[in-house]
DNA sequence: ATAACATATGAACAGTTGTTCAAATGAAAG
DNA sequence: CTTTCATTTGAACAACTGTTCATATGTTAT
């Protein structure tokens, strides 16, 4: 059912319906966050690093590793954790020269599983 | 604790732990579900359709009303629609001149609800 | 038929993205 | 110190994305 009262037969342009906009407005989250949360979705937007989020799953991994697992550069692989790192959607830790990179929660897991769900329903 | 055995003190280039390789290959989806669900992630990934979806979250409504209620071209709601359409996070019924667009199922809200989850803590 | 309205679509444009290449940084060992 | 290895970073480039504008499609009413 709409709450609309637009389109109805006799009648000409309408507006809105006055709690509809009022509800829309409430509900609807500032906008600097709404950019936030879609700079969220385009991180998980790309095959290369849900691939490398996939390996993670697996064990703590060293950037070659992962660049070798996937058959990447290493230098492409780099580039694409720095992205990851900055939304928090993995941590490191540096061993010697070696870093090893890890999911620091179940969060990454959860999201990749309802996209998955998703999909294949 | 890492699975490898790389890296590891007195030894020189050293491969992945078989095991470890063995784990990820079987684990990971293959290529074109990853491309997949990377293409659904793109679709979250952009502010105007997360509002589409908002919008939506509060009730059924036609390609002009969003666009009135967003500020935006009717165009560019349509467009987004469409895409939106194609990944199936929308469903539509025609209502004599009038497209009405809604929510198939609690998808949607499900997956900008783990975003706003990580966001948020 | 024509007119009016809602929506959809195609081309074009600026802005963004992912990879490669080359070079820089950081850390351990000789 | 220099060398070596792992990683990071910046610039460049092709490929892609979202909006606008103009136009087309589809539906209803006259």
């Amino acid at each position: 059912m709409s709450n609309l009262i637009h389109h109805q037969p006799g009648e000409g342009e309408e507006n809105l319906h006055p709690d509809l906009i009022s509800s829309v407005n409430a509900d609807m989250p500032d906008e600097d966050l709404l950019y936030d949360l879609a700079e969220l979705f385009r991180i998980f937007a790309d095959s290369t690093r849900i691939k490398i989020l996939y390996v993670l799953f697996e064990a703590e991994m060293c950037v070659c590793d992962i660049a070798e697992l996937l058959g990447m550069t290493q230098s492409a692989i780099s580039h694409q954790l720095r992205l990851l790192k900055q939304s928090k959607l993995v941590k490191f830790r540096r061993d010697g020269k070696t870093v090893y990179y890890s999911l620091p929660d179940d969060h990454v897991r959860t999201i990749i599983g309802m996209g998955m769900e998703h999909l294949c329903e």
